[in-house]
DNA sequence: GCTTGGCGGTCTACATACGAGACCATATCC
DNA sequence: GGATATGGTCTCGTATGTAGACCGCCAAGC
């Protein structure tokens, strides 16, 4: 009963003895999408309101084009955001959340919570064990 | 006001206008640690439990020993998890849930509800995006 | 005509993260 | 002596993440 490698079910109600093929487990699969380093802040960035290519290499600050590119394309294919071109002479672009990246800020802004409450305990874990 | 670049702040509580200096921002230090591949699957095994280092490879089933020590040396670090070494014949060492670290997975179960309730729909969007 | 600058990206190069497996010292079992 | 188990470390090669230069298009300035 317990001889199956936890790795297959990753904590979520996915079937046992499968090899861990990729979409088999929901928190692997968010996890591979809100670990990046982005993500999160691009989420974030949309959430007051629509933004285009530009405008949101500005907001996030330290962003790169290439990054920026990647991370919106991942966001777009799982349908948190969408994408959407007007045919202006120099082409805009304007990326908004979904009701999908939307319903994905209430949880996140748990973790928020929880990384805020301890930030200063991790900092001071840290501390200690370099120390010694 | 909105100069300050939102790679400062990281939406959190952080001063603004430094340089995106480690430790600055507390959700990007949290995300750095439960982002990496096998964080939560070792906290989930610590959870019911301590275990013994061979006995959490056994568990999560297709971890490399390397990574192993690694992860554990992570989370030991920022004060998740306690390391305890018996001085039996063979040395047995015992990992086990902190506080801390059993604090942090009120917020993860939230995101893996989400991921649960949202994982079709993300599959669905991806499937129909890779198809175009 | 020529340059400069913004827009929305792609392409190339490098650093880090990850994975597979050898190796180590000790001790027990057969 | 050989196999097994303990808790690791070390080296190597590959996959992935990240940054920075580059590109074609168009508009404005001169």
């Amino acid at each position: 009963m317990t001889k199956a490698p936890l790795g297959n079910l990753l904590f979520a109600d996915a079937p046992m003895g499968a090899p861990p093929a990729p979409g088999l487990c929901p928190i692997r699969d968010v996890l591979s999408l809100v670990g990046q380093k982005w993500t999160l802040l691009i989420l974030i960035a949309l959430e007051a309101e629509p933004r285009r290519f530009s405008a949101l290499q500005r907001a996030v600050g330290d962003i790169s084009k290439r990054m920026l590119t990647q991370t919106l394309r991942d966001l777009e294919r799982d349908g948190m955001i969408s994408r959407e071109v007007f045919p202006t002479k120099p082409p805009a672009v304007e990326y908004a959340l979904t009701d999908l990246g939307r319903s994905a800020l209430a949880p996140i802004a748990g973790l928020k919570d929880w990384a805020n409450r301890h930030h200063g305990a991790i900092k001071a874990a840290r501390t200690a064990f370099d120390g010694v």
